[in-house]
DNA sequence: TGATGCGTCTTACGCCGTAAGAGAGTCAAG
DNA sequence: CTTGACTCTCTTACGGCGTAAGACGCATCA
């Protein structure tokens, strides 16, 4: 009794963000994650301060994936970085739920953030419009995943004969994947080419 | 001992959303909630299914409170109808995190959905189209505003000394109240410019 | 009077996060 | 080899949670 068993700060979050993907957030506890772990819950403790703390390590760990990768006087990196940023919400649906209530701003954030302002200064954006800009599409971002994201709880069925257009509209393809990527993209674009000329000057 | 007190669904959701605009969603539980209403915990079970639906009428009492007012052949009532939900949610801030895990396809919800998409449909849109564009408003202010509330735990203090444009953001008024507004006016309009020319052809 | 039914309360169960501290294992210094 | 310190794990316990089951008091109406 006793022995060490060669958990790590990341194993830990690993088994967390597995029990997630799985059973949602709801049925994650410290006593199942420590089952799952082939420990006692308290042993969990040594790892990680608190479940807030580990629900934030699970939060950072999914959107770190996503690092934007600025490129001097060009926006399409800008792109990328929503696209990198929505690829990776999606590989961890139930997660983003968790985003809602947790900022993102973790060290590692802030560097990328100063990174990212760096370039835009390139094309002549201050840092109060670059973090517009970025704040607009992170959120935008997120935004968009959480409505694609299929809630834990299924929704009623609308009643057809009284909604003629909505029914026509899933018959079109409304909520496909396609569908959600196309809206994506569409309103992303619309997003970058209305709010990029403020630097264009 | 067990003599009717007055209470109604209504009073329940409304001591409901008190205390959540009071105390944040954590510590809303039945029986803090039994007790503000001079209750115990299970007689709040014959108002409400479970503490579920209880949150599910709470979302849905503040999203409600922003009805799209379709003008036909016009596209300004969906920036209006963006900017009064935006009001609705940072009056009550600390139930936005709640709609992250809670589609709003009440029965309501549709019939204001359908009503819309007829508007939309007098300008030329499909359905599918239409409600391309309405999701992408809606998910667009729901991010918005997750964003613009401060979460419940406090972020770290940036090191000013290592992000210089970071610092100089905030003190060109980064996070006030009009930047936030402004940033959404901004956004708003280069969404609706962007994806609006669907409809003319 | 008695029956019905509604709104409330009591009790109880199994879960939760986590505080406190005991015990076993490893390792380095004497 | 002994001793002590340190690390990791476990046990126990507390107060809170959502809610299932059902008892109790009261009003209404036959």
């Amino acid at each position: 009794m006793g022995k060490p068993v060669g958990l790590t700060r990341e194993r830990v979050l690993d088994a967390a963000l597995a029990l997630v993907d799985r059973d949602g957030p709801a049925k994650l506890s410290m006593r199942r994650l420590g089952s799952e772990l082939g420990v006692e819950a308290m042993t969990l403790y040594h790892y990680v301060p608190n479940k807030d703390a580990l629900l934030d390590g699970l939060v950072e760990r999914v959107i770190s994936g996503a690092r934007p990768r600025p490129v001097p006087g060009s926006l399409d990196w800008i792109a990328d970085f929503a696209r990198s940023l929505r690829r990776e919400l999606l590989a961890h649906p139930r997660v983003v739920p968790l985003l809602a209530s947790r900022p993102m701003n973790t060290p590692g954030g802030l560097d990328m953030l100063e990174e990212a302002l760096a370039a835009l200064a390139d094309i002549g954006l201050t840092p109060l419009e670059s973090l517009g800009l970025l704040n607009t599409v992170a959120t935008f971002t997120v935004g968009h995943v959480l409505a694609e994201v299929p809630a834990d709880s299924e929704p009623e069925a609308p009643d057809l004969e009284k909604h003629p257009r909505l029914a026509q509209a899933v018959a079109d393809g409304l909520g496909t994947p396609s569908d959600h990527e196309a809206r994506f993209e569409r309103a992303l674009t619309a997003i970058l080419t209305g709010l990029a000329p403020v630097g264009e000057r």
